[in-house]
DNA sequence: ATGAAAGCGCTAACAC
DNA sequence: GTGTTAGCGCTTTCAT
């Protein structure tokens, strides 16, 4: 038994038709029209034994021919952050609504890897990119746009690279989360972030201290860096922190947070006596143990449906360009206890 | 500026040599070969011009040619899953090793979205599928092998279904974990189970069942099955368990646990003094509580090197078929406290 | 309303 | 050692 897969060719021969006609009629019904300029009964055989037959379209052929692909391709730090994982699902379910496929890509921060995935991308002919760029990034993003490949950049953006995004009001997350730090009544907070120069942590580090120095507090000296390759170092910070009195942490990420926690329990410390905490995005291990954290939630799907969109429009562009669109997300503050 | 990527023949053209050659000696380099039947210097001289002007290979016409992709696709329940996550990440990158790309796909359980995304893969061409089958999905997987797809199932097999698999061995992996709980003294032991009849999920409660027989205590009637879709009734069944003096809970997967200390979170009750608790797969959230649980470690990274190499063996055969594989991972336990 | 034919970029068999 | 050519499955233009 023979197992090539049905071809437009085979239902020619089959219904007794032109492979022109058999194109012809699957496209319109692909895209859902009901109105042929062809004969309805050619239109009808042709469409049984399309179905008899089980033909499913050859993908690769019909790329060569239209260079469209129907796929895009979606580039994170890893796909196994819970945040990513999360948006990738969405970007997945938006991309399929919208007949495409989705490509996912990680980095590991690292600009070889992102620039081998950009090329092997772009070899598959991925019809635009959705790309959460990392620090060192620029040039390898640079050349997506010269390459003429549709982007946007998700999470963050890049200094002098204007490109379409879907970003996260960090900085009025960072007021936000700040704010609710002091309305419990900490006077000494400070905040624990990461050394890596990320447009979205920048921005919630300056909304905290925009917030901290309209309250009248210090905010000077008051953020530290942790290196994302040194996430160990985050416990002599919090020891130190405590040793000076600090009432508030203020973690920039969740992974963040979840290290500094394991060092209060570490330390016997507790919630909120010793320490009153805060961070981006929730996390099962909060509600678990009913730890009083307040986060700044970070709408999720919308990310992943705006940036697909997005996206989208620029590809299924005609003709031309559209000028670059920044796509601002609210962050929602939730409170715990 | 017209921006039609540049292609074999415009290399040709550059070079005054023939597309052939061109495509000969850039097939040569991909494969790493150093030594070509063709002139060196025409060779030097086609590669220095494919640099200079950036050629990049056009997939599509590659696919449509050999009649191969080099990408393969995954479907699983729902990608945002942590463990299916952690998965998705190393089977990406073991198939970026081997030069393939990954198409990911989710089903949330339901075999109409598994039947579309098989449909939606295979146009693409896919040359193999990683299937992690849920319930209900025998006919779908069965028309996978009808249509000669190369496949491997991952983490659950499908009964009545010789196939290529990659699994846990959970009958070892629940006997080990009741053991440890019987080795803390608990004698009255339930487990928390799906009522979805996973092969994963019946090999666990056999090995509990086995291993409390083994150990002269009753075992029927104490697994209780949870509705995917009715994760809220796990409160009730421990809140009668609490009633009925139970003192170790067996949760049969890590989202079950976590539905589960939730409850025993909410009831105040505390962890072992309470309830000694055991499940599959560590969290974040056990940790950094300090929280004494006790857990079977599954090894994810082989499951997805395994998963990937197992499915190329197949792709990548010349000619026949190999008679199925199944890989049984081996389960270990860690205790905590 | 229908069909013939060109061609997308590539590989491989074959000829020189 | 190098070039010519057929053809993968499809869409699309142009005839009829």
């Amino acid at each position: 038994m023979n197992t090539r897969r049905v071809s437009i060719k085979d239902i020619a021969a089959e219904a007794g038709s032109s492979i022109a006609l058999v194109s012809f009629v699957m496209n319109n019904r692909a895209s859902g029209q009901n109105k042929y300029r062809v004969n309805k009964d050619t239109a009808r055989r042709i469409l049984e034994v399309a179905d008899r037959l089980g033909y499913q379209p050859n993908n690769a052929a019909r790329a060569l021919r239209c260079g469209k692909t129907n796929t895009i391709g979606v580039i994170v730090s890893d796909i196994s952050n819970k945040f990513f994982a999360d948006i990738a699902r969405c970007i997945e379910d938006r991309a399929h609504q919208r007949n495409y496929t989705v490509l996912f890509g990680s980095t590991d921060e690292n600009t070889d890897k992102l620039d081998n995935l950009i090329n092997v991308f772009q070899n598959k002919g991925i019809d635009g990119l959705i790309i959460a760029p990392s620090e060192n990034s620029e040039e390898s993003i640079k050349r997506v746009s010269t390459l003429q490949i549709p982007m946007v950049l998700l999470d963050r953006e890049l200094p002098g690279l204007e490109t379409n995004s879907v970003l996260l009001d960090n900085l009025k997350g960072g007021a936000q989360i700040t704010e609710a730090l002091l309305a419990r009544g900490c006077r000494h907070i400070e905040m624990i972030s990461y050394s890596m120069r990320l447009s979205n942590i920048i921005d919630r580090e300056t909304g905290f201290k925009l917030c901290m120095e309209k309250a009248g507090l210090a905010s000077e000296g008051m953020i530290y860096r942790i290196r994302h390759d040194r996430f160990d170092t985050i416990s002599q910070v919090i020891i130190d922190a405590k040793e000076r009195g600090v009432e508030g942490l203020l973690f920039a990420t969740n992974s963040l947070a979840l290290s500094g926690l394991r060092v209060i329990s570490r330390n016997g410390w507790k919630i909120p006596e010793d320490f009153a905490v805060a961070t981006f995005d929730g996390n099962d291990a909060f509600e678990i143990n009913n730890l009083e954290i307040a986060y700044i939630q970070q709408p999720i799907a919308q990310f992943g449906t705006e940036a697909v969109d997005l996206l989208l429009k620029n590809v299924e562009l005609k003709t031309g360009t559209l000028s670059p669109t920044r796509i601002i997300l609210s962050p929602k503050l939730i409170l715990n206890g």
